[in-house]
DNA sequence: TCCCAGGGCATCA
DNA sequence: TGATGCCATGGG
């Protein structure tokens, strides 16, 4: 087959290694394999299955075809998806401005130069994953996630591997609650999978819909009218499905531990210090949370 | 055994 | 509107 591959520039600064890192933290995730300098992820779009390998640079995101040659279509969808993915046409400067405002924080630009909010476009899979990690540790979240892809996600055949996707709301909502409880999800959770499977299948929760809402707290509104998404969810999944810059995940275990690691809260239900820390960083919530997530590691 | 983990809901005042 | 109890299950 013919060698299909494109060049996507990044805008300074970028990291390889700072996404490339993110990507692998710990966790297994079932939807992309990484190695060291590349990610490898199926797509789909409409009836074709493709398997590619990103490859990741400080300069260029590579993206190459491993399967059939794909329609010029398929290429922008896989384009536009990768550059959502790694957050590439932010600029950062600004939100380095404020952290190096911070004495807690200031060391984040240069411990963390180039770390790109590492996000989830396809918004069914981070409402899915939002409901599944809800208040349980992330390794066992992580399995059940497998579980669920495995059986219900459709795959790409690669020198005997499977690549899967994450399965599409249309096949979840058929899914027996049993049959979720089997791969050891709570009943609740199955309720709220399903729920939303149904609520996204049906036209009634999309990227589309939620964009044209006419602010965040509406967007916010419009998704916790759904039994199973919370204050949390909701912000969770409009941070890393739509990158929505201004999301707190309130009550969010790691978000707090990571506060309190930089003695910026005291205790817990420390809410006043937790606001003037957003505060100063109107604009830029999402990105605080998500450096704070990384100084867990 | 106990507490925690990238919560949410129902109930009650 | 805010506090409380319950759900649920693996990991440390």
């Amino acid at each position: 087959m013919k060698d299909i591959s494109i060049d996507l520039p990044v805008k300074a600064v970028f990291s390889a290694k700072e996404c490339l890192w993110f990507l692998n933290r710990g966790f297994d995730d079932c939807i992309y394999t990484v190695y060291p300098d590349k990610v490898r992820r199926a797509f789909q779009y409409k009836d074709e299955l493709m398997l590619t390998d990103i490859y990741i640079t400080t300069k260029c995101l590579r993206i190459s075809w491993l399967t059939s040659e794909p329609s010029s279509q398929a290429i922008d969808y896989v384009k536009t998806f990768v550059v959502n993915w790694f957050d590439m046409n932010k600029d950062l400067q600004l939100f380095y401005n404020k952290l190096s405002q911070n004495t807690a924080l200031a060391y984040m630009p240069s411990s963390y130069l180039g770390l790109r909010f590492v996000g989830m476009p396809d918004i069914f899979e981070a409402l899915s994953w939002a409901i599944i990690g809800q208040q349980i540790n992330l390794t066992f979240a992580y399995k059940m996630k497998r579980r669920l892809v495995e059986r219900y996600g459709t795959s790409v055949k690669y020198e005997n591997e499977k690549y899967y996707l994450f399965p599409s709301p249309e096949t979840i909502a058929l899914a027996k609650i049993d049959d979720l409880r089997g791969m050891q999800l709570s009943h609740k959770k199955a309720e709220y999978l399903i729920t939303a499977a149904k609520a996204i299948a049906a036209g009634e929760i999309s990227k589309k819909i939620l964009l044209e809402q006419p602010d965040f707290p509406s967007r916010i509104k419009l998704l916790t009218n759904f039994k199973g998404i919370g204050r949390w969810t909701a912000n969770y999944v409009l941070m890393k499905s739509l990158k929505e810059p201004s999301c707190i995940p309130h009550g969010d275990a790691g978000l707090i531990k990571a506060l309190i690691n930089h003695s910026i809260l005291k205790e817990k239900n420390d809410l006043s210090a937790m606001n003037d820390l957003f505060d100063n960083f109107k604009g830029w919530e999402s990105y605080l949370v998500f450096y704070l997530w990384r100084s867990l590691a």
